[in-house]
DNA sequence: TGCTGTGAATCGCTTCACAGCC
DNA sequence: GGCTGTGAAGCGATTCACAGCA
């Protein structure tokens, strides 16, 4: 790799493990909710079923915040959901940028589960300029060539690129070089970043060859295995408490 | 959990393991574009760099394929480009159902990626009967009410969930109760399903709530860290040699 | 009594380092 | 000599199981 090991030791993220870290905006959906139906309290077995993980790992990454709950009793909700988007900085605002305006940005511009987590869409930005000033979900789009001003402008430090994978690279470029540090990125591409820069990758084909992996090891088992038996009449499962991770986006903490 | 324990002991995928198993695709991707350039061979090192992972991992992941390598030489790009994809299940044909044609629905049947990798996409369902008949990327979107029977008729185990959170249940009961054994979700809630249906998500609110926390941890840092260096002139580096996973979706292996 | 918080055990993935082969 | 393939070490995350507190 290109460095020889310059990644801080341990110092990292200060304590929280990214796999928490991860599960973080999970609890917070699940204690969303329940705050819309005004539940004062929960347990972390509740919660953990709500969320979909298991109540001990539940429990352990809350310890990584401290001691938020009461033993015998469980966790306040409004608490726990002060304290959680406090930690992932949440109560800031954040603008974003979206590159990209064809029916995926598009579609990521109409996005309402932004708005509501503090993320605002500061600015839409196309490279053709027939889209220019066409207002999508509201916000006109700009043209690329303003990238830079538009960055600066709005103190824009999370960008989304959604461009075809040939212009990712050059629009990852000049997002970095006009300040935003922190990428998420739709393009089916590498990107590559200096140091200091995070990048998070969303990779639509790629989870469905994942898919497809485990389907056609489901065929063959169903065929080969002892038991035909059909998975139909099984034991309901929360779909969330999956197996090991091993998903490709994550993120590299400079 | 709702099983005590079901979940097969080790069994699980004769040996490659699911982080293995999610980054297949990465090196499928950049070995397809060796293969265009008419690269004969490519050693783990240089793969390594255009998948953006490290070379020693790399090797490891082939390991558990077979040895399709040769010492000193490297790896035959065509033949390597077969075996993934014969491992994945590419080689045959999938077809997907993409249900919920909003703006990322239709974003997803528009997707150049997914025909390339042996997906087709072969119906698109959607709620609104105004919908119904308009083509989306050239395929007619058709009623929900025909779902089930639309999945019996073209033998679709992978069904793709666009919906808004409040019908992605009940659409993936549906789904499950047609046969389909594979969902992409990409509604923000937890899914249920029982216990022989995989589920990946994707979530788009939560990848931006990760880069958050980072981006927040970068600005304390700076603020208070010893030296306020600047991220800008850093050396290089491939922005998928990530951090430890800790993504959400992931699989669980029936 | 009930549920949280957490040390200790375990598991799986990553990385190292080098033996083995071309 | 160069590069693959892989045991072994290292490391982080998950799970267990129970002490500690309301």
């Amino acid at each position: 790799m290109a460095t020889g090991r310059t990644h801080r030791p341990a110092t990292r993220s200060r304590g929280i493990p990214e796999a928490t870290v991860a599960r973080l905006p999970l609890y917070l959906r699940a204690l969303t909710a329940l705050s819309e139906r005004s539940v004062p309290t929960v347990s972390s077995e509740e919660l953990a079923a709500a969320a979909g993980v298991n109540s001990a790992k539940l429990r352990k990454d809350f310890s990584y915040l401290g001691s938020y709950g009461t033993r015998g009793v469980g966790y306040d909700v409004e608490y726990l959901v002060y304290q959680i988007s406090r930690e992932l900085g949440l109560t800031q605002d954040w603008p974003v940028v979206i590159v990209g305006i064809g029916n995926l940005g598009a579609a990521l511009a109409n996005y309402g589960g932004f708005a509501s987590r503090g993320f605002r869409v500061a600015a839409l930005i196309d490279a053709d300029p027939a889209m220019a000033g066409k207002p999508v979900a509201g916000i006109p789009v700009q043209h690329t060539d303003d990238l830079e001003k538009i960055i600066e402008d709005n103190g824009v430090s999370i960008g989304v690129i959604a461009t075809p994978a040939g212009a990712a690279q050059q629009v990852c470029d000049r997002l970095v070089a006009a300040g935003v540090t922190s990428i998420l990125n739709f393009a089916p591409t590498v990107l590559s970043v200096p140091d200091g820069v995070d990048v998070r990758k969303v990779d639509l084909s790629i989870e469905l060859q994942i898919l497809a992996f485990h389907e056609q090891r489901k065929a063959v088992e169903e065929g080969a295995g002892a038991d035909g038996a059909h998975p139909a009449a099984a034991p309901r499962k929360e779909s969330a408490e999956q197996g090991p991770d091993g998903d490709v986006p994550a993120v590299m903490p400079a």
